[in-house]
DNA sequence: CAGTTGTTTTGAACAACTCAAAACAAGACA
DNA sequence: TGTCTTGTTTTGAGTTGTTCAAAACAACTG
């Protein structure tokens, strides 16, 4: 760790995540890189996994201010917010592209899904009811490997 | 009320609710009964909204027993339960059939969409990541029309 | 380095929902 | 028709996820 070629290559995930923060009109604070460390190691997290993935190294710190954190990344582009049907919400770093997610109807692990059949026809629905359509989500329901290997096991 | 042909005539949904609730193997209870036809008035409802609806006939009813009511019709098929995020668990009767939801973002609506591009577009991921797809879930997020004419009158 | 403004801490409150035990009623059966 | 069994509702409390508010505090500006 200390033989580095240059200090500053030393670290580069910091220094990127207090440099987004401040692109994003922010102040940069322990909490905030904390918590862009911790999405950067599970890319969908609920406040509370971050809070602890954070309180151990960064003692002091309290839940609210991951809400707080969260809430502030979520209104700034940061970060988006999820939130599938029975669980907490869960916080991403992809922002801005049209991707889905799919959940386990399981252990409720999520992951990511790109929409390549997608944007088109999941954006265009038959009978709109008069609404003004902004935004399509999918979000799709099965069996992570995980759990296939564990429910065959269960039926002999 | 009382001057009608037949007496079973005089009160079909009534009659058709009941029967419902007994096809699906439940007891049929006032407040069962009472649920059914509060999905009937209003097809996206809370348990509070429906509490509220029936607490106004059917005194004595306690929130935690729509509660019941709907998780039981929920197992039994005959409601199915959304939950759009930012908003409570959301009940309905349309079951089976692979409808999908528009929300309004401002006032929260929900309609009902079909899905006719649909089915199979929407159930074909390109990367399912080894997970073994069972659903996908469509929630379209837009602007309903009053909301639309709301906005349009703040902007001059 | 001081001032301003935005952030975090602390503590409380809230909404949606679930749990558990006792009272009760629906439907089966005699 | 009355009794029994089993499922349902009532009552009351508890949990989880999240938000609010005031005071203490720290990051960036000049």
């Amino acid at each position: 760790m200390h033989t580095s070629g240059t200090a500053d290559a030393a670290l580069p995930a910091v220094v990127d995540h207090a440099a987004e923060i401040r692109a994003a009109g922010l102040k940069v604070t322990a909490p905030r890189v904390a918590v862009l460390q911790g999405l950067a190691a599970s890319p969908h997290a609920t406040a509370d996994q971050l809070y602890d993935s954070i309180s151990s190294t960064l003692t002091g710190t309290s839940l609210q201010a991951v809400y707080g954190v969260l809430a502030a990344f979520t209104t700034a582009g940061l970060v988006r917010r999820i939130e599938p049907a029975g669980s907490a919400a869960l916080f991403e770093r992809r922002v801005g592209d049209n991707h889905h997610h799919i959940v386990c109807t399981r252990c409720h692990s999520v992951r990511d899904v790109e929409c390549v059949t997608g944007e088109a026809p999941c954006l265009t629905p038959s009978d709109t009811a008069g609404f003004v359509v902004q935004t399509a989500e999918v979000t799709f329901w099965g069996l992570c490997p995980d759990c296939q290997a564990d429910t065959a096991a269960d039926i002999p």
